[in-house]
DNA sequence: TTGTAAGCGTTATCAC
DNA sequence: GTGATAACGCTTACAA
């Protein structure tokens, strides 16, 4: 009868309570009905599940989330989502979080760690109930706040095998060591690398090449080009106007991803320079255009998907039973079509 | 002194009143010193402000959403992330929200309207301000939650002169008339059209395509291919194949977006098929690659940055004031480079 | 300018 | 198996 109870005024919301009244039993009861129905008896489960569909009830997450202290969210940060790499991990993400019931939450950091920390810094508010991070590296506020919160956190795309935590990715080193490899065995010795939009793993790939070089014994400085702004197929085409002139003896080159390396074909095809004839080109991430391109491209296949598929279950496993941190390596594989 | 207020035990989070406590004050001042600084003393105030640095004060975002009715969040519900027409109109909606002091909760519906309320039913439960849609087309329930739950909707991507509510977009139909009229003042005649991933928006342009036809009485039903699966490079590769076995004295096409145009190019090049010497092509949407392939493709540019900026401000002012329904036609633009 | 009281919609806890 | 009660952390009234 208490008119004040009947509704909810503010939101017009159908609530606990409404569905409660209108059957007259307790909200709690109605609540079981929803989320633990075999403590609920099964005429009046009936009852509550007939009512909450007349009547429309939508669970309202913010008082679900005061009160038992979980969001059924986990927050993702990725660099960027124009990167198809990136996309592709949250699909896979999504494969694993959808079907338990969980909902991600998605920030773009734009490849910057003091946007990743403010990010971080407002979904906290949203109490997540796990973490996905991308990369190892991150602020020290970052890392405080995260120790902080106790709130499970898995690392995506590389590894670290130092500390004590979650990660799932593959070696970034290796793998940029291993096209390099592939690139001296194929004859090739005056090898550029170029990279735009660096970040860590660009760095590491860097390494790599570095590394297979020196074991060739041809190694020198001035082959690698590094531009700070994101990485387009626009930039890949000026970055091989630029290759061409200040490294006119070249005679492959290995591009830190695949955007970069469609661009400069497609500069090539522009110029009229042979590929791989005249220059090799070699890309990273296995971009799903790169397989259509003339000549197509070779690269490195990373497993993107897998990535996020696995990272997710690991992070719902951490958060479920206390799994102890793990670090889960991926790999990747070469590639090889004809542009190199 | 009453220690079961100084520390929420069950996050282990810094809550308002443990700062409150802190400084000897109450609970509600120190929240008017964060939301509304100008209604508390400017000395008070100093030493809040400093006292939630200290502790380490976040902001509880359910207990604020469940006190105040508001979420300072706003869903955002698109077809698709690995498409970068959507993606494109992500960072346009960003652009205006974050300055703003909103979040964007971002579902992928997969172009499906099942999807779509589905997540819509779990989003709603987050209770967001207001509402950015994509396209015209939902499902009975989806309109009723939205004419019931009363937040604010922006419909993106289209113009609908009908109904009465807020959108932001361009005609389809015009666009997809617009490039056909080309392809004929350029004198081609046997004009085919090319659809992947079917959605009313590539039904819209193929009704742009037909009517152009009709008005240069070139119109012939079997020229339109229809194909359900997503729409890719692979997919537009396998589609020219079947284009030339299908309609061999075929003169141009005009495929419903640039992943499509872009595999036809890759795939004519593969096969000797000269652009557009022998067949001419267009795409739609003009997607970043399609300045740099080889010929570079003629398309219809689509303003989705503004779409997503525009819409967002749209949005806002509706959450604010009770602006009235609007729409705004960004339009769209003929590209002409050298692929037909 | 500051504080008190009540309540937002749900769930944990403890009774019955 | 069902219910009463008290939180959860914050903000909207309304006082002082």
């Amino acid at each position: 009868m208490s008119d004040r109870k009947s509704r909810s005024s503010a939101t017009g919301q159908v609530t606990l309570q409404d569905v409660a009244l209108h059957l007259g039993i307790s909200a709690i009861t109605v609540s079981r009905a929803l989320k633990t129905p075999q403590r609920v008896s099964e005429t009046l489960r009936a009852r509550i599940m007939s009512a909450v569909t007349e009547l429309g009830y939508r669970p309202n997450h913010a008082a679900r989330s005061l009160a038992s202290a979980r969001s059924d969210s986990v927050l993702v940060l990725v660099p960027s989502l124009s990167n198809e790499v990136f996309v592709d991990t949250l699909s896979g993400i999504h494969e694993v979080l959808i079907p338990r019931g969980y909902q991600a939450l998605i920030g773009n950091t734009h490849y910057s760690p003091q946007e990743e920390e403010k990010q971080l810094g407002v979904f906290l508010g949203h109490n997540p109930d796990g973490i996905l991070l991308t990369g190892l590296d991150h602020t020290p506020r970052v890392r405080q706040w995260l120790a902080d919160c106790g709130v499970p956190v898995v690392y995506m795309m590389e590894i670290d095998d130092a500390r004590d935590s979650r990660c799932v990715g593959l070696s970034q080193f290796d793998a940029g060591q291993v096209i390099t490899r592939y690139l001296v065995g194929k004859g090739y010795r005056r090898i550029a690398y170029v990279a735009a939009q660096v970040d860590p793993r660009t760095l590491k790939r860097a390494e790599g090449y570095r590394a297979a070089l020196r074991e060739a014994g041809c190694y020198e400085a001035g082959r690698e080009i590094w531009v700070p702004t994101p990485s387009s197929i626009g930039l890949g085409a000026s970055l091989l106007d630029r290759l061409l002139k200040e490294q006119p003896d070249c005679d492959a080159v290995f591009c830190c991803n695949d955007d970069l390396a469609q661009g400069m074909l497609f500069q090539c095809q522009r110029r009229k320079v042979a590929v791989p004839g005249q220059l090799a080109i070699c890309g990273f991430n296995d971009l799903a255009a790169s397989a259509w391109t003339n000549p197509p491209i070779t690269t490195i296949a990373t497993p993107r998907y897998a990535i996020g598929r696995e990272a997710a279950q690991m992070l719902l496993s951490a958060i479920d039973g206390d799994m102890p941190p793990a670090k889960l390596d991926l790999g990747f594989s070469l590639v090889e079509r004809l542009s190199a």
